[in-house]
DNA sequence: GTTAGCACTCTCTTTGATTGAGTGCTAACT
DNA sequence: AGTTAGCACTCAATCAAAGAGAGTGCTAAC
């Protein structure tokens, strides 16, 4: 038994009834609504043969049936070929919207899965590439107030991270670009990661540069470093959570309840990316997941690129039956989009 | 007739009992496990008298009773005079957890309602203050990278906004202190919300400040007003939005789901706590509400003060039948932690 | 190979009976 | 006069039985 044209369209005819409705599809449904020519007796007997191939399932007896997780592996390998091949119109639009004003990093991250949750009507979620594997490029102390000194810490992708110190006592404004200078030239190639280790060693030679060599700075050097190694790890966002509450899938509290606080537990959700493989395009489709909790879910994602290395990935979470087409377009739009922003305002500048 | 101390009493009872269970209230249940030394019968009499007077109902006849929005309010009253006088005992540990390493006042925002939705397990908010309102004290311009200056705008309470500008033509880094300087001139004492109304004339002023006049600057102007302008109107967080799925009375998805989709819309939560009172603690039972989406909720909010100026409130939203004790001690320490460690870290410093 | 027909299955909805928690009233008791 | 036991009554919630409806599988005819 193989899967001849008419099983494939009846096949398509039924994942994308019960996309559209969540409720298994009969026969009689597929000859009416698909008007493929033959009568429902005709039908159920290609279902039936569906079924025995492990296409499609009947929940009991006397009902339709609904597609299996091998149906849908088999729609969007089908799908995959002419989603390939469609450039998307919408980039441009796309990357207005996701560009943030602020030039702030999180804040794409933000609009981006605000965007795709809006779009897909299901829950979405980005990693943040691990700001701790980024090189410092140099260290600027700005004066605030006579006790507070902000340190902005510039990064080679121009990502600047403010962390405010508050002194114990004074230190002159114009000392402070000295200090700067001095802690730039040590911390200069450093990965932020690697500041806890290596800072005593940093300290101890910052004790020896003769410019920095003031109370105040030595006072401030174990806080200032400890400040850096709290950095948090990693970083995710999400959104959409609550759209799951449209689905009928989810009509059963205790169930949307355990998604969602599935969802919700970012570590689970930072582990759940970075096991993916490392395809630009990845879908896990219902017993594909390792996650238990995620058996009736699939999940899309793909992965955005800062001067062509792989720094995250985006991606969108809903019931196995979800509008795989929509999706699948929509995550590689934004991901595009994301790739290009960051491209553009973030990469290391050679000129330099 | 008038509420006696037995009636009282057993207000006081049903209330309690209906806030643990959400179950109507039965006269047997009141005289086993409340030991008033009185028999059902007694107490059914009473609570018909409870109900004549306003502070009962009865979902259908022959079911228990559950209080009434009057009965709440007479309950917080009380509750209030003792609450009042009670010191919060661990006012120093919630100040350790919400104050934020990083000295960001969104951090601590986010860490406030995070921890008193975990206390309460019901949602809540802060309205963060409003940025526009605050006054600049100084302006940075700190180089990035050749095409990217990053723009340190220090307001009077020591926050420091950051927008990074992208460039045009480079600015030699010499000529950025001069024009921090020439920028902190015309801009120190102006509210951030007033710069788009007065930007015209400040460009104008700067242009014949000599030290200022570089073709660069001039370029960069309108853009910079323009980024200043962008800041956002009102910031509210919220968090916890999941914990009403817990309770028994949003059960029904549809339910839930109201709710949900009324508070995650931020503008009409920002309304909600404007409208209420300047009361240092406001209490919002049921009906008091003006929105009709919350006629079966309470909302508890207290304000938090910088420089004794109020400045925002933060809050709880919850069913009517919320534990009002639990919930107003929580939110006046939260909100009292918030004003103390605000007003240390970003108070206006006198001495300068 | 396709289809009409029909018996069969199983869920879902409706209906009716039963249960149980709780009330209100009355009459007796303190 | 206030309290209480007793009892009839009410109504939601639960459960079982019946009926409807959607859908299947099989058979026999086309």
């Amino acid at each position: 038994m193989s899967l001849d044209k008419r099983k494939i369209k009846i096949l398509k005819a039924i994942i994308s009834s019960y996309i559209d409705n969540a409720e298994a599809v009969g026969s009689r449904t597929i000859s009416k609504k698909y008007k493929l020519g033959v009568s429902p007796a005709t039908i159920r007997n290609e279902m039936s043969d569906l079924e025995d191939m492990g296409y499609l399932v009947q929940p009991h007896t006397s009902s339709g049936r609904i597609p299996t997780d091998k149906a849908y592996r088999y729609y969007v390998d089908d799908l995959w070929r002419k989603v390939k091949t469609t450039k998307n119109p919408n980039l441009d639009q796309l990357r207005e919207i996701i560009e943030d004003k602020s030039n702030e990093l999180d804040e794409i991250f933000k609009n981006s899965v605000r965007i795709l949750s809006q779009f897909t009507k299901y829950t979405s979620f980005v990693v943040a590439p691990q700001l701790k594997q980024s090189i410092i490029k140099r260290i600027q102390l700005v004066p605030v107030s006579e006790y507070k000194v902000l340190m902005l810490i510039i990064l080679q992708t121009n990502v600047v991270k403010q962390v405010m110190l508050i002194l114990n006592s004074p230190i002159p404004y114009t000392q402070l670009d000295k200090i700067s200078e001095s802690l730039s030239e040590k911390m200069y190639g450093h990965k932020l990661e690697d500041i806890d280790k290596i800072k005593d060693n940093l300290i101890k030679e910052l004790y020896y540069t003769k410019e920095a060599h003031s109370d105040a700075l030595m006072e401030l050097l174990p806080y200032l470093m400890e400040q850096i190694a709290k950095f948090e790890d990693v970083n995710v966002f999400s959104d959409g959570i609550t759209n799951i509450l449209e689905l009928p899938e989810y009509n059963d509290v205790v169930k949307a309840r355990e998604f969602i606080s599935f969802i919700e537990d970012k570590s689970s959700v930072a582990k759940l990316l970075q096991h993916t493989s490392e395809n630009d395009l990845d879908i896990c489709i219902g017993s594909e997941n390792k996650n238990l909790e995620l058996k009736d879910c699939s999940l899309i994602t793909a992965t955005y690129k800062l001067n062509g290395k792989l720094i995250g990935r985006i991606g969108v979470i809903g019931p196995t039956r979800m509008d795989y087409n929509n999706v699948i377009s929509t995550v590689k739009s934004i991901s595009d989009a994301i790739s290009e922003i960051i491209n553009q305002n973030f990469s290391v500048e050679n000129k330099e």
